[in-house]
DNA sequence: TCTAATTGATAACCCATAGTTATTAATTAT
DNA sequence: ATAATTAATAACTATGGGTTATCAATTAGA
């Protein structure tokens, strides 16, 4: 009776349903078992809701809580976020916004935005990770992330997409090839030769694109290789084991022994999209914002 | 030092925060000043920043004080949230119903029992998905369904099963087919035609009753096609390409060129069945079982 | 079928620390 | 000056989080 919700709750919790198992839990925590059970047990009845089955044997989560895990995931994030930012507010500067991007979205799009943020709020600090579509949209939803560059084509609710770069498809081929600017006519040219594609599940929409580039063609490309990084596209390209098609923009800021030829006449159009969170409590965040 | 944030220190600074005034807000709390003093402290040497100005006649927040009342005043009001939506979900009055089931259910029994639980319980959520029976099963027995709508006359230990719906056969004919409801009898009159039947794999009691139909008028049918979604086997039947048996309420919602004859005289009845896991540890299903 | 090992829950004790009272230092009002 | 405020400090108290010891229930192996 009487008591309070901690912290202490929610990291103990979190503790027990990830590993599903009191001792253990324990452990990690470093605290004894008993200590452990108690505190759960007096989070149960503060709630008002059975969280863990316990039957002597096995440790499982009930609904209530498999959906309270992921709040106070969310939660703890949440507070770290503002615990740090508090700290940077205190020493002037004005917060940090936390940005994840595609590979091939560094090229262009993210150096101007900096540049242009960092005019108006030189005390704004940036973090930039290299993440997959999926992983930015997870943490975009956790609060992890503040701003994301994806190609997609649909995010979850309470996420917000805009475009913010449309850009042409390429043909790129080993310095060597045969074809060039004035053969080049479509890419049934290539036909017969193997492609080297971006992995689906780092980008789908992006491999469905090219597919149906081939296939607005009349051909289906036999894929040999695929990868998730554009550096490792053009080394096969270059070292001659297949062609790529990859988005225009790509063919700035690498050093390679490949040549870009853009496809011309098709309606497929490569989308670069920044995604963030609607409920995003970052104050930083409307600075960024107005940029894009 | 080795201190650790707690719900009580958001506590105690929102009240400071509000109150500007140390013994005041100490009051509120029905702590002593000093106590409240030393907990403010702790909590800005944890976090690194300080929260406020004090100058022996004045309390007043510090940029980052300000920015982390109104997170806190967030955070308190999403953990709020949180707890309570975890009761609710314990209760069962919240909370989502995950529904598997047959083509061939959606069209009266399924849409009925939403519409009964959703006037009582506006506040559970529903996932349907079209599945076969052998999948809903599966499904069923590793807890990522909570109901199915089957045509299955046996189930695994530990999955319950409740017939819901009896229902006769009927004869679909094309459109300008020479039979009707007048000269119809028997569907020993259809003997020499082609059959098109739901897939075996996706409801093998289905298929079996379908052939024992046949067997007590004496023949076999010739089964040209197979096919697990009514729609296809309609237009397959309107198109020519055969005559069908299925369950006599699939003549509803779906606009198409057919005609159904329902059977005669004979002892077989398609029954549709729900299913669900014994120990199912989902509240809501509770407040659903009760409609069935 | 018995024993050994492992699980989480209970019970009783201990001690860290939140909260206490008493006091001080600084400021303002009279 | 003096009285009346303020928040901070110091020293003490006691709540309750964490401990150890043990139990009851289950499973695995002999």
């Amino acid at each position: 009776m009487g008591y309070q919700l901690e912290l202490r709750h929610f990291t103990y919790f979190l503790a027990v349903a990830e590993e599903l198992h009191f001792r253990k839990a324990a452990e990690r925590l470093f605290i004894s078992q008993p200590g452990l059970s108690r505190q759960i047990k007096q989070m149960e009845e503060i709630i008002g809701a059975e969280l863990f089955i316990r039957n002597k044997r096995n440790v499982s989560l009930t609904v209530a809580g498999e959906y309270l895990k992921n709040e106070i995931a969310y939660i703890f994030n949440h507070i770290d976020f503002t615990v740090k930012q508090t700290a940077l507010i205190d020493k002037g500067s004005e917060g940090e916004i936390r940005i994840g991007f595609l590979g091939s979205a560094i090229q262009t799009v993210i150096p101007e935005l900096l540049v242009k943020v960092d005019k108006e709020n030189p005390k704004i600090q940036f973090s930039l990770e290299e993440m997959s579509n999926y992983d930015q949209v997870k943490a975009i939803v956790s609060d992890q992330l503040d701003f994301g560059f994806v190609r997609l084509a649909r995010v979850p609710d309470g996420v917000c997409i805009k475009a913010v770069q449309t850009d042409t498809f390429s043909l790129v081929l080993p310095k060597d090839h045969q074809l060039d600017e004035y053969n080049f006519k479509n890419v049934a040219q290539v036909s017969s030769e193997h492609f080297v594609l971006f992995s689906s599940d780092y980008s789908s929409i992006y491999y469905d694109k090219i597919m149906s580039i081939c296939e607005d063609q009349g051909f289906t490309p036999i894929v040999s290789h695929k990868s998730v990084h554009a550096q490792t596209i053009f080394k096969l390209v270059e070292s001659g084991l297949g062609v790529a098609i990859v988005p225009t923009s790509l063919q700035y800021g690498f050093d390679l022994n490949v040549k870009f030829l853009e496809i011309p006449n098709i309606p497929q159009r490569a989308e670069l999209s920044v995604i963030w969170k609607e409920d995003n409590r970052n104050p930083a965040l409307e600075k960024v914002r107005r940029f894009l």
